[in-house]
RNA sequence: GGACCCGUGGUGUAGCGGCCCAACAUGCCAGCCUGUCACGCUGGAGAUCGCCGGUUCGAAUCCGGUCGGGUCCGCCA
């Protein structure tokens, strides 16, 4: 019966969606001993009401013979009163309580004396007359400010005291927007008749890339287990299954260093699906990311639906990403027609620009608009930044009001061409052009990260609005000069344009060779991004379910009959019995969340995050093992500073 | 693996070679207060300045190392 029940939407129109108070209704289950209502719930309404309510002190106001306690729990505040006159037990009881005491009230509520509501609490209207007040647990001073919204504290201590700092009220918002938002993805997955499977996290080794997390095995000693980077191949299993359409929230590990979008340990919504095309899998995907929003943050605008398709190489062209954020202008700029003559020979006259035009390179352009003021200091600043990135330099048009040229190169590029580039980028007055000049990929790349920097700099992104865009058609491959042989760009299971399967070849026909000339580096693969606002949320394709095509692609991946069946051998095996067309997308949860709250670092929206350096700062994680359990493994600590450990005895 | 930033009473900051056994705010403790809601008033306790070493007549302040936290590059989808 309650199966078929319609979901509860009552988030989705409640004006105060995004707060700690909007959650359903809980009255039902509400009744205990130790309340009957919440601290956020009562309203004039109630006055006249005998109730009971239990929460942290949040504070204390003691004026002799009347005592205000705000009394906090996830749903609000009420504020108590305690008269010592009316109430002596009560009032005693709360002179002892202080800040962070769980305590039980009991009273009537009652309608503020008139001009003294409180309009900034959603309870002001009313109060609680206590007529008992009992502590239930007492609590030290707190390390940090519980009650004070606006308090910068210091991260290691918050981590330290997670549960002290989810007390506060912008951190439990957060986990309360995560928690709608992964209720949505799931209802919304269940309405299309996707099925959630659990997959293990004791798998083998699946190599994507990214270092394993390691487990080993007491039952078969010398083995280990890995945890999933992603539930890849499993979900792929799951099509060869049969089960169609498939998703999970699932936790991924991976041991690389952290970011402040990267944790060792994070939620990935993972889909699978059989029987589709690359459209169809993005047709799904953009409608239940709208609906997922629609019903998690009503009040963030898409900046464009249907969302926009870019493919790789437009993006990289306009944004200088694989993940442009939408939300502002300021496209790169082509100038290399501009420096070029008639014979479409470099001839700007600038040796910079035309040695790198020479040579195949790209000479590229954002303009900062408004920063033609800026400082030799900031530039120098930018042109630092530029180098960090991968460029040699950076050359600069700034256009100071008045229509005075300022720049380090005019001289060589002459008046007339000078002009040129500054109509040809669209600058105004009071703008400033930046240029890049190197190999196609690092121009885009360069420009693309001082795109992002002065647009954060600058204010350009509005804040609320949800940029979501595709991005496709990614390169296949990407040569890897180290290891001579091609590396899938993403997931080497990752399907090829039908038009380009052909270029799955090695040049001279020798399978075993594979060289940075071959066709394949054309290749295009069936891949599609999603982005949101300049961070990429997800990244899946159509897989290759063809065993002919999956084994030239390995080839050309550089791997062998015996490698592929050593690393993929279930998929391939399971390949061998009909195997369906299939695709699909992992979207990062922290990600999104984290977006959704505009938080610029994923710890934020963790109830348990790790710190930079993968630790725990309040289980103290990792930690030495105990005696014995190493043993029980047969391990032992090899050349690890203080840490080394006898060997395991030899049998 | 690398670059940079931070580390001072419970918390957030100031001080950046002697004026500092350290200042301010808040919190904490005590007393007073019947309408506050960052309550108010009065008084009080509380840090040898992350840790180790060096320079110096003298170090919170300079230098080196180390530990912890953060941002970024590499790495990582």
């Amino acid at each position: 019966m309650t199966d078929s029940s319609p979901p509860d939407r009552g988030a989705t129109d409640a004006p105060a969606a995004d707060s700690a108070a909007d959650v359903a209704d809980v009255a039902d289950l509400l009744a205990t001993p130790y309340r009957t209502h919440t601290c956020g719930v009562l309203r004039a309404a109630d006055s006249g009401t005998i109730v009971r309510v239990s929460g942290w002190v949040h504070r204390r106001r003691d004026h002799g013979q009347l005592i205000f306690l705000d009394l906090r729990d996830r749903y609000g505040i009420t504020q108590v009163v305690i008269d010592r006159t009316g109430q002596p037990d009560a009032h005693a009881a709360a002179s002892r309580v202080r800040s962070e005491f769980v305590v039980t009230v009991e009273g009537e509520v009652a309608a503020r004396v008139p001009g003294t509501e409180n309009p900034r609490l959603p309870t002001g209207a009313i109060e609680l007359r206590a007529t008992a007040v009992t502590v239930l647990s007492e609590a030290k001073t707190p390390p940090f400010y519980i009650n004070d919204p606006d308090a910068t504290i210091d991260e290691a201590l918050r981590l330290r005291y997670r549960y002290l700092d989810i007390r506060r009220e912008a951190m439990a918002r957060r986990l309360l927007l995560r928690s709608r938002l992964v209720q949505a993805i799931r209802e919304v997955h269940h309405a299309h008749g996707f099925v959630e499977v659990e997959t293990p996290n004791l798998i083998k080794s699946t190599p994507e890339g990214a270092r394993d997390f390691i487990v080993p095995s007491r039952l078969q000693p010398g083995s280990v287990y890995a945890l999933p980077q992603s539930p890849q191949q499993l979900k792929q299993l799951l099509m060869v299954a049969g089960i169609d359409r498939y998703f999970q929230i699932a936790r991924c590990f991976r041991d690389e260093d952290l970011r402040g979008d990267r944790q060792p340990e994070f939620t990935q919504l993972d889909l699978e699906m059989s029987f589709v095309d690359e459209d169809a899998v993005m047709a799904f995907v953009e409608k239940m990311v709208i609906e997922v929003c629609r019903v998690t943050t009503p009040d963030r605008p898409f900046q464009e639906t249907p969302f926009p398709r870019f493919t790789f190489d437009e993006a990289m062209d306009r944004f200088g990403s694989d993940k442009p954020d939408l939300r502002f202008g300021m496209e790169l700029v082509d100038l290399g027609p501009r420096l070029v003559d008639a014979a479409e020979v470099p001839s700007s006259g600038f040796r910079v620009f035309d040695e790198t035009l020479a040579a195949g390179g790209r000479v590229k352009a954002i303009v900062a608009p408004g920063m033609a003021g800026a400082t030799r200091k900031e530039i120098d600043e930018l042109t630092e930044r530029a180098k960090r990135f991968g460029a040699k330099g950076l050359a600069y048009l700034g256009l100071a009001e008045g229509g005075e040229i300022r720049s380090p190169i005019a001289k060589f590029l002459g008046d007339e061409l000078t002009r040129g580039l500054i109509d040809a980028t669209g600058a105004a007055e009071g703008d400033l052009i930046l240029i890049v000049a190197d190999t196609p990929a690092v121009t885009a790349d360069v420009l693309g990260r001082l795109r992002v920097e002065l647009g954060g700099r600058l204010g350009l992104a509005d804040p609320d609005v949800l940029a979501f865009c595709w991005v496709n058609r990614f390169p296949m491959y990407q040569w890897d000069a180290e290891n001579e042989r091609w590396d899938a760009t993403h997931n080497p299971f990752s399907g090829v344009l039908p038009e380009d399967e052909e270029l799955l070849t090695t040049l001279d026909g020798d399978p075993a060779k594979p060289s940075p000339q071959d066709p394949a580096g054309r290749a295009r693969a069936l891949q599609y991004d999603i982005a949101l606002n300049g961070w990429e949320l997800g990244g899946g394709s159509i897989r290759i379910h063809r065993r002919d095509l999956l084994a030239r692609s390995f080839t050309l991946q550089g791997q062998t009959e015996a490698g592929m069946k050593e690393k993929f051998g279930a998929v391939l095996e399971a390949f061998e019995y009909g195997p369906p067309p299939h695709g699909g997308i992992a979207l990062g949860i922290d990600r999104w969340a984290a977006l959704l709250s505009h938080q610029s670092n994923i710890r934020e929206v963790m109830a348990f995050p790790k710190t930079q350096s993968g630790g725990d700062l309040m289980l103290d994680a990792p930690s030495t093992p105990e005696e014995g359990q190493l043993a029980e493994l047969g391990l032992s600590f090899v050349g690890v500073r203080g840490r080394a450990t006898p060997p395991p005895p030899a049998e």
